[in-house]
RNA sequence: GGGCGAUUAACUCAGCGGUUAGAGUGCCUGCCUUACACGUAGGAGGUCGGGGGUUCGAAUCCCUCAUCGCCCA
């Protein structure tokens, strides 16, 4: 082959066209669940729909693709299910502030259908550049699979799972406290919240004693007085000797005409706080509803849903906007003389993650999905998914993460699955206000996927696998309830769903228990915990066997990569200016166990004028890549008549067997790393061995053997195995390069291997992984550690002394026995790897007085070099180098002369203190009396 | 407020009880040596956040303080 034939720098864009059409058209990313392969199954966390990929998507699934790339070579029926989220109120908020910004439209001018459809636009638009983004990655996913949460198959898993859950008793709906976020019109989740201090005031309001004649009054602190408009109590502590004689009596709630009463609750009440009194609002404040719980008051809603005031806050108020009801309230109180104070004070706010507004406790009509244990004692979906865990049914990685997953758990709370959205799981569920237990009998009484309870309100609650129609109860109207569904409920599907469940698919049953979930912490509880509950509700079995958790990315500052900061990276950008293979290698180089990964961003001017965000870390993964290439070349362009033949090992010259010793031990070990998903490890690994070891050392010792017709034959068998193994090692990292040196391999060496030789896989993506063969051998490692230990030796007295650098230098090194015997075997190497004329190896060799000397534990290293020595700086390089060794000497000298040490030391740690003691002296004496000398 | 984690070379990270604490990048000094300047050869650079303790021995285990990040209230 001609080395012109091969550009000299790896070119990511032509790799990467040509191999993922063709990885497609082999099929070879499609699992068949008929196959006799056992199988392994990751299924993709699915991107929402919201936007585009970012940084930290690319590290997911990365590593996911190496796994599956990984267990593919090693002949696993490899199934990577692929697919996207709707992410319900995500995508609708982002679909309706764009709406408002280009429109001036809200969701409520255009209607549900509308919307919906613009959703299911803006879907298909991100849809198709998410997965676009995955295969410009190399993702190896089965994309004839792939699934979106809101398509048939996943509907139709989740009509079925809410239906099983209502029959089961497990699903309840109920008036609860929520977070309501007033623009969107909806509840939002615990965790799509956020707080924030914001300067507010205190506010203190004198509540009159209800038929006192001394005119007492009680004074609390509020910093929400229009909340006061639903007050149903006010409580003191009950041990407080200032009010304790009130409890049980009544005040007059001004502006309300209403009396409430004085309770005692050690709970909500500190007394050494404030005023010691607190006014009680169970509708509007999660603490005073669980004390109107204990109390058993009466809770009363003063909101709308937009957020203004309703009939409950009387005439005066209702109507208006909760600011304004505020102003109002102050007002009159002021008026009535009945406001004590107003003081400036730190307010906590909570504000929507998705509308960016504040958020009112708001009691409504919700979903909810029971985790409790059930009344018998039998553990509930809560302690059921614990369970998995604890037992090591699931296993976390790194483990750590078991113990948030189990704290959130072990709270048990109710799961509220309703949203009022339009983009999502219609609840399947319809209401009937007018007709009986008879009437519904009658219709649906024969059926299997009709079933009913009564309301807590009254009417019936009707909950359909397939849609009812309006008339499907004679007589009776049926309205279906308005809401959808949280998002997490069709992600917590989405392991057995997108196998096709409920159906029983040939998928389901060979690839269920799936295989590894990869994702990031945060969702740990929302989504993880929720799998395993629903997996075990469906499908009697959890839904993977292991859950690997990866880094978060950040920027440079460890801040969150996010858009809105302006720091996010575009992984395409990255891929554009590195190529996705170095774009995978940092990725995975830098997913450690413990630690978060950063990645310094800075900011580029693409030559088409646009400004991107980019990161100078892919450098190392492209330089690897390049590196690869060239190594990849040279033996390439080396194997001119090569031929096929099996290999004696034990025949192999010294560094034949080193290498292969050293690949064996790299097999092994970067197989071990992947199964404990140490993916940093395995990449660095595989860097040591194939620039540290087979570039730097073996490539320039095989050099001379493969211009010599005599020697090349065997060196080019052991320099096409070596290569053949590092591309199957290296293919889950780099797919495309590994697949680009692959075939010229193949052309060139089409049966390769050692010791004995077989046909290579027509591509690396299905070639097999290697496995170690065996041939370790440490008397070979020993003998190339000398070698490269006296060659970096000559090289530093090169150096040091400003040898000019075509100077025959000619080395001698004094040395006897085994360490002589080993050196001798590698003259030829030590002079050429040094630019040496000739080198003497012996323990004999003559020290003439111009030389530079390094002495070494085992081995003096000698250079003559006549007329370049100064003998003041050799002196004083002597004298260093005697300073360092009593830097050495001593504390071992002292470590050794302590009796603890000694006695109480493990014996092979004392044993070995002394003998490194006894070389480091042997050493300093030698260092010594060449001082005397020079 | 509770929990988890981090703090090691200029930067990003390994090391998690026993040699003079490592890697990549960056820096300095030679080299365009017929695989590679996205390279090669050599080198400088760290009292392992502070303070206590356990141990013959601590970057590594325990306590405490500080700073930062994340999760949950």
């Amino acid at each position: 082959m001609n080395i012109n034939d091969i550009p000299k720098q790896y070119d990511p864009k032509d790799a990467q066209d040509r191999w993922y059409q063709i990885w497609l058209e082999r099929g070879y990313f499609h699992a068949d669940p008929a196959g006799e392969k056992p199988p392994y199954c990751i299924v993709i966390p699915p991107p929402n729909v919201t936007g585009a990929l970012h940084l930290g998507h690319a590290l997911n699934n990365t590593l996911q693709d190496v796994l599956i790339r990984w267990r593919r070579m090693q002949g696993y029926d490899c199934l990577w299910m692929p697919g996207t989220d709707h992410a319900g109120i995500a995508t609708q908020a982002v679909v309706e502030r764009r709406l408002l910004e280009e429109q001036k439209l809200t969701r409520h001018d255009v209607g549900r259908e509308a919307l919906v459809e613009k959703i299911w636009a803006w879907k298909d638009e991100y849809e198709k550049r998410i997965l676009g983004q995955l295969r410009l990655m190399g993702c190896s996913c089965d994309w004839e699979r792939t699934r979106f949460t809101l398509d048939e198959v996943c509907s139709r898993a989740v009509r079925r799972t809410f239906f099983n859950l209502f029959r089961a008793g497990k699903i309840f709906r109920g008036k609860r406290l929520v977070n309501w976020d007033v623009q969107l019109r909806t509840a939002v989740a615990d965790d799509e919240i956020y707080y924030e201090d914001k300067p507010g005031k205190l506010w203190t309001i004198k509540y009159p004693v209800a038929g006192s004649e001394t005119g007492e009054a009680l004074h609390v602190a509020t910093t929400r007085p229009e909340t006061m408009l639903g007050d149903t109590a006010v409580a003191v502590h009950p041990e407080d000797p200032r009010y304790k004689h009130l409890i049980g009596r009544e005040l007059e709630l001004p502006l309300t005409g209403r009396r409430i009463p004085i309770v005692g609750d050690a709970i909500l009440v500190d007394p050494k706080f404030g005023t010691g009194c607190v006014k009680v609002t169970p509708a509007h404040d999660p603490n005073d509803y669980q004390t109107g719980q204990r109390h058993g008051l009466p809770m009363i809603n003063l909101l709308n849903p937009d957020g203004t005031y309703n009939e409950n806050a009387g005439p005066k108020y209702a109507g208006l906007d909760r600011v304004v009801v505020r102003k109002r309230v102050v007002a009159d109180l002021e008026a009535a003389g009945l406001l004590v104070k107003d003081e400036p004070y730190n307010v906590r706010l909570n504000y929507s993650d998705r509308s960016k507004t504040p958020i009112e406790p708001y009691l409504s009509d919700q979903w909810f999905v029971r985790m409790a244990d059930d009344p018998d004692g039998a553990p509930g979906f809560a302690q059921k998914a614990i369970d998995a865990v604890a037992s090591g049914e699931v296993r976390i990685t790194p483990e750590r993460y078991a113990k948030s997953y189990a704290d959130w758990l072990g709270e048990k709370r109710d799961w509220c699955i309703s949203r009022q959205l339009w983009w999502g799981h219609r609840i399947p569920i319809w209401y009937c206000s007018t007709c009986t237990a008879e009437d519904l009998e009658l219709a649906f009484g024969g059926r299997s996927d009709v079933a009913w309870t009564e309301a807590e309100s009254g009417g019936w609650l009707v909950c359909a696998e397939r849609d009812l129609q309006a008339d499907a109860l004679p007589g009776h109207a049926l309205t279906q309830d308005a809401d959808v569904l949280d998002t997490w409920f069709s992600s917590a599907l989405w392991p057995h769903s997108t196998l096709g469940w409920p159906e029983a698919t040939p998928e389901l049953a060979k690839f269920y228990p799936t295989s590894v979930l990869s994702t990031a912490r945060d969702i740990i509880t929302l989504w993880v915990a929720r799998m395993v509950i629903f997996g075990q509700f469906n499908m009697r079995q959890v839904p993977f066997r292991d859950v690997y958790i990866h880094p978060v990315i950040q920027d440079g500052q460890g801040k969150r990569m996010s858009k809105s900061a302006g720091n996010g990276v575009d992984p395409v950008d990255i891929i554009e200016i590195y190529g996705a293979d170095a774009l995978r290698y940092t990725l995975a180089a830098g997913a450690t166990e413990t630690q978060d990964l950063r990645m310094p961003v800075e900011k580029l001017k693409l030559p088409d004028g646009r400004e991107i965000n980019t990161s100078d870390r892919f450098e190392q993964g492209r330089n690897f890549g390049n590196k690869i290439w060239n190594v990849a070349r040279l033996v390439m362009m080396n194997l001119e008549g090569y031929e096929p033949a099996p290999v004696d090992v034990a025949a192999l010259p010294v560094e034949d067997r080193w290498i292969l010793a050293e690949l064996d031990a790299t097999v092994a070990a970067t197989t071990a790393d992947l199964d404990a998903f140490r993916f940093a490890e395995a990449a660095k690994r595989l860097r040591e061995f194939s620039w540290g070891e087979f570039c730097d050392w073996y490539v320039e010792f095989v050099k001379g053997r493969l211009r010599d017709p005599e020697s090349r034959p065997v060196a080019q068998r052991t320099a096409a195995a070596v290569l053949d193994a590092l591309c199957r090692l290296l293919h889950p990292f780099m797919p495309f390069l590994t697949e680009q040196i692959w075939a010229p391999l193949g052309e060139l060496a089409p049966v390769r291997g050692v010791p004995l030789p077989s046909p290579a896989e027509p591509h690396a993506c299905v070639a097999a992984w290697p496995a170690p063969k065996g041939l370790e051998d440490a008397e070979a490692r020993a003998t190339v550690d000398q070698w490269k230990e006296k060659i970096q030796a000559i090289r530093n007295l090169r150096a040091e002394r400003n040898v000019p650098k075509d100077a025959k230098i000619a080395p001698r090194i004094v040395a006897e026995g085994a360490v002589a015997d080993r050196l001798r075997l590698g003259e030829e190497f030590i002079k050429s790897l040094t630019g040496a004329g000739s080198v003497a190896v012996g323990p004999d060799q003559a020290r003439p007085a111009d030389s530079a000397v390094a002495v070494l534990a085992d081995a003096e290293v000698v250079l003559p070099l006549e007329g370049l020595i100064d003998k003041e700086a050799e002196r004083a390089k002597l004298a260093k180098s005697l300073a360092d060794l009593d830097k050495q000497i001593n504390p071992l000298r002292g470590k050794l002369s302590n009796e603890g040490f000694t006695s109480r030391a493990p014996a092979e740690v004392v044993a070995s203190s002394r003998a490194k003691l006894a070389e480091l002296e042997a050493q300093r004496a030698s260092v010594a009396s060449l001082l005397e000398t020079t």
